[in-house]
Formats: C-alpha cells, sequence, structure tokens
DNA sequence: TTGACAGTTGAACAACTATTCAACTATAAT
DNA sequence: ATTATAGTTGAATAGTTGTTCAACTGTCAA
C-alpha cells in the first residue's frame, strides 16, 4: 500500500490516534452529505420558513408577509428546500401550499436551541 | 398601530395563520443564532473535525494528516469551531490539543443522518 | 541564542450564495 | 380574449466564505 502524497507540512505527532480515528469515521460522502444538510438549515431565512411551515402549512404569498420579503426571493429558498426534501407542496388553483415533508426538522431545531442558549 | 411598509408585491391571502404563526416564531435574533450554528456544521471541514474530535482529543497536527490538508486551512476552521463554542484547547509544550465542547453535536448529527438515510 | 517545529494570523483570491429585477407561466374571473 | 394575481425562473450583483500563502508567535532542545 503505498502513501498517498500527503500535503501537509506536520510531522505526525499520534499516529495511533489517527488511524483509529480514521476507522471509525464515516464515509466521506456521508459526511458530504450531513453538511450539506446543515447548510440547508444555516440560513435564516430558510431558518424562519422551515420554522413557519412547521407550525402550519402556507403559500408564498403567506411566507413572503410574514417575512416582509419578495414572493421571489421566498420562491428561490422554497426551490432549495424542496431540493434538499424537507418540504413539499400542492397546487390549488392559482395558489401553492408549501409544508414540511420531515419531521425530524423540530427535533432538531430543538437541539440546536438547547445548545445556543446555554452559553 | 400602523402598518409596516410591506416590500413584497401581494394580497394577503390567509392573515388569521399569518397571524397565528408569527405569534408562535421564536425572536428574530434567536432564529439568526440558530441559523449561524448549523452554519457552521454546514461544511464538510468541520463536520470531519467534529466528527474526529468526538473520537478522540486531537492535536492540530493529526487533524491535518487525517483531513489531508495544511495546518494552516485546519487553524481557520478551529478558530470558527471556538468561536461558535463547539471545541475547547489545551496547550502542552508546543502542541495544542482540541476537544468537544459540547456534547448535543452527537446527537444532532446523528438525527441529521437519519434523514439523509431516509431517503 | 540559535534552530526547529507546532500553531496562529491577515491578506488575497476564487468559489459560492442570497436577493433583486425583469420576464415569464399558470390559473381564475370578467 | 383580456386582465389580474400567484408563483417561478434566469441573469446579475453584492456579499460571504474556504483555502492558500507568507509571515508571524510560542515552546523546546542543543
Amino acid at each position: 500500500m503505498p502513501k498517498n502524497e500527503v500535503i501537509c507540512d506536520c510531522e505526525v505527532i499520534h499516529e495511533d490516534i489517527v488511524e483509529k480515528v480514521k476507522k471509525n469515521m464515516p464515509d466521506e460522502s456521508e459526511l458530504y452529505d450531513l453538511s450539506d444538510f446543515f447548510k440547508v438549515l444555516g440560513d435564516s431565512t430558510r431558518a424562519k420558513i422551515l420554522w413557519a411551515l412547521d407550525e402550519s402549512e402556507m403559500c408564498v404569498c403567506d411566507l413572503a408577509v410574514l417575512l416582509n420579503m419578495t414572493k421571489s426571493a421566498i420562491s428561490h429558498q422554497l426551490r432549495l428546500l424542496k431540493q434538499a426534501n424537507l418540504v413539499k407542496y400542492r397546487r390549488e388553483g392559482k395558489v401553492v401550499y408549501y409544508s414540511l415533508s420531515d419531521d425530524h426538522i423540530k427535533s432538531i431545531f430543538e437541539t440546536g436551541l438547547e445548545h445556543i442558549r446555554e452559553k
């Protein structure tokens, strides 16, 4: 097994620990997906939308009025939330109603709030 | 109570829902902090660092070798994690050891993984 | 005190992202 | 058909962010 080229200017200090940690780490791709998921939650507009939809199904205009933003801005963010499978929608005439498609979100929010309230 | 200037080009569709949701929403500032917290988790380098530190205390060189990145890049990310109160450190001679300062992280990661594994 | 290595820091750059704007589609009502 | 409103979309812009690079500090050993 040839050593990969190492780009860091380090002597390895604790090879045993590095090896042990490396073994127990999740797949590269899974960690990538995970951080992508948190990236979606990491914007206050999207966080507000998700919080609102957890309370009630809402249409784009409702959300725009609630957050005092344009329909366009809301719609762009809803598209990202849709891509991340966090919201679903149904059409009723001219109106499109959005709602949460996942019930993990609230519990993730709660745990997050615990953290930021702690300190 | 004068109506605030509304920047969206909407008729309100469901005023009752908007009002109800508005009442139950957390403070603007709290939601901002919350999304800032998720923003920190929303980068794969930081997610890897946190995951590694959950396994074991590690020094900067260890992390650099593990993730095949420069000490500088790691150090920059550790600074952000420090600012977010997610990691703490202790110095021992020339070596700085980092470890998790919060035990919510693992459970947030687990819940996040549930979500991305679901679909 | 000099050299070596661990780690930090600030500036710079490239890549990314949230919002705006204008133009568009879809549906309903007259 | 025409008009009006809900919503979507692509391009553009301004702001943000991750990594690199080079210079720096801190600690130890000779």
